[in-house]
DNA sequence: ATGGTCGTGGGACGA
């Protein structure tokens, strides 16, 4: 089962792009982030045609996940738990249901930026909340994972000139310790896992002529339980995306899991 | 240090 996440950063501008790599990935089940939509403008039909199940958590403007999936998809569940007053839409989660069933949560982790300020404690505070949805999931020992833009560079070598991000949101050292109280949990980073090739990245800024100096950085994240790391078969970054016609600023990645 | 480029929605904000 290959399933894939994407920040496609804007349903609307996007589709072309979206509607093709779907058609030569192929993927099982496709976790989008800020679809910048909300759920009834999302062009839900358009996918039901490729065959997919939808289902979305959007908002105005900015944010907004989905999950499309050519099996059935129980049990969904939108926001992530711990804050009743969190209004963005950033979290979605349903089991998809085959021969194994999966967990899958989808996920568009706060950017944080400027750090220090409300912005960089939200994104703190949201990351807590993580830690304890993810500690459940766990607990729970079934295959599941959590993809998505953790908007967090979890080491140096995940970024092409980490210097240029000692003090963004995305790269403090608050921001790794909390990513890795949740990767220590017992979770597999399923690219990392695999010890794939360096320098391979999943943004790269639209500014400054990042993508044409591979100035980018590993940003968009699968962690596993055990017992979906015990299916991992393959990863892959799909960096050919970011080269292409009115390309989104981040490239898919996708695992296959022998489920 | 600044500005550089996108998407949304139709101005300013977020990234």
């Amino acid at each position: 089962m290959k399933i894939a996440s994407f920040n496609i950063n804007g349903i609307k501008a996007r589709i072309e792009r979206l509607s093709e790599w779907l058609d030569e990935t192929a993927p099982d089940v496709a976790l989008l982030q800020e679809i910048k939509s909300v759920d009834e403008n999302f062009p839900r039909a358009f996918f039901e045609d490729k065959g997919y199940n939808v289902e979305t958590h959007g908002q105005k403007s900015f944010n907004g996940v989905a999950i499309l999936s050519k099996l059935p998809l129980e049990d969904v569940v939108r926001g992530l738990p711990g804050d009743a007053d969190d209004e963005q839409a950033r979290w979605i989660e349903a089991t998809v249901v085959g021969d194994t069933a999966i967990r899958v949560c989808g996920l568009y982790l706060p950017n944080g930026n400027p750090a220090p300020g409300p912005k960089y404690e939200y994104k703190l505070a949201w990351m807590e909340r993580l830690q304890a949805r993810a500690a459940d999931l766990l607990a729970a020992e079934e295959p599941a994972l959590m993809a998505g833009d953790y908007n967090v560079i979890p080491q140096a070598e995940d970024a092409h000139n980490p210097d240029k991000w000692r003090n963004d949101a995305l790269f403090l050292p608050e921001t790794r310790a909390a990513w890795r109280r949740i990767v220590n949990l017992g979770f597999t980073e399923a690219f990392r896992a695999r010890d794939p090739a360096p320098l391979n990245y999943t943004f790269w800024d639209f500014q400054a002529g990042a993508w044409n100096r591979n100035d980018g950085i590993r940003i968009d994240h699968f962690l596993l339980t055990p017992q979906a790391a015990d299916l991992l078969q393959d990863v892959q970054i799909d960096r050919h995306m970011r080269g292409r016609e009115k390309p989104s600023d981040h490239v898919p990645i996708w695992i296959d899991l022998a489920a």
